[in-house]
DNA sequence: CATGGGATTGACT
DNA sequence: GTCAATCCCATGC
């Protein structure tokens, strides 16, 4: 997709983005989970302004914010909204659709549904690292291209976004319905 | 310069 | 269900 795409609100960048297509290092998924963060929520890296760290998510948009979290996982995000206001969507889980025996190779795991049902789980399968932080989404070497005809109708699913502290409330998670290739399922909202 | 806290995962009780 | 691994970076002295 181009720049345009991810020149949007995040929410609306977070929805769109399930049933499109991620590609690096020979292997390619469908994008079945995204998190959106934004810098106005304690929750979003970019809260604390523009530091070092948060320069990529306050820069263009359609650009991969890659990070280290917990020490060992690379954790891949989509920047989004204008320059000058720090979001993104976190690509939380894929179904592969490529270079599946490379992904097994990278994993170490046996079943295909651990290869990239996680956001620390997708990156190692796809051979992601830190170095890609900042690198272009549409001229790659990571690519994100648009919804494949048979995802052009996905249902998407709301729930609370998964693993974060603050700002726990947001509905800002959006998952493919019924996938099988989520972090976790979906928790359906409880009767009042 | 020292400290502390994670947008997680996998191994284990 | 519990818990440690491990490193980047924001913050505070």
């Amino acid at each position: 997709m181009r720049r345009a795409f991810y020149a949007r609100p995040v929410l609306e960048v977070a929805r769109d983005l399930v049933g499109c297509v991620v590609e690096h290092g020979g292997c390619a998924g469908v994008i079945v989970e995204t998190e959106a963060y934004h810098d106005s929520e304690p929750a979003c890296h970019a809260f604390v302004g523009l530091t070092p760290r948060t320069s990529t998510l306050f820069g263009p948009p359609g650009v991969a914010y890659v990070y280290r979290s917990y020490g060992i996982h690379a954790l891949l995000n989509a920047v989004s909204e204008p320059a000058g206001i720090g979001a993104a969507v976190l690509i939380r889980a894929l179904e592969p659709v490529a270079g599946v025996d490379a992904m097994f190779a990278r994993r170490g795991v046996v079943r295909v549904e651990d290869l990239c049902s996680g956001p620390g789980k997708l990156t190692q399968a796809l051979g992601i690292e830190l170095t890609h932080n900042g690198t272009s989404l549409a001229s790659g070497p990571i690519v994100f291209s648009p919804r494949p005809a048979a995802w052009r109708g996905v249902q998407v699913s709301v729930d609370r976004r998964v693993g974060i502290t603050k700002a726990v409330e947001l509905p800002w998670r959006f998952c493919a319905a019924d996938s099988r290739f989520l972090s976790r399922r979906v928790r359906v909202a409880r009767a009042a």
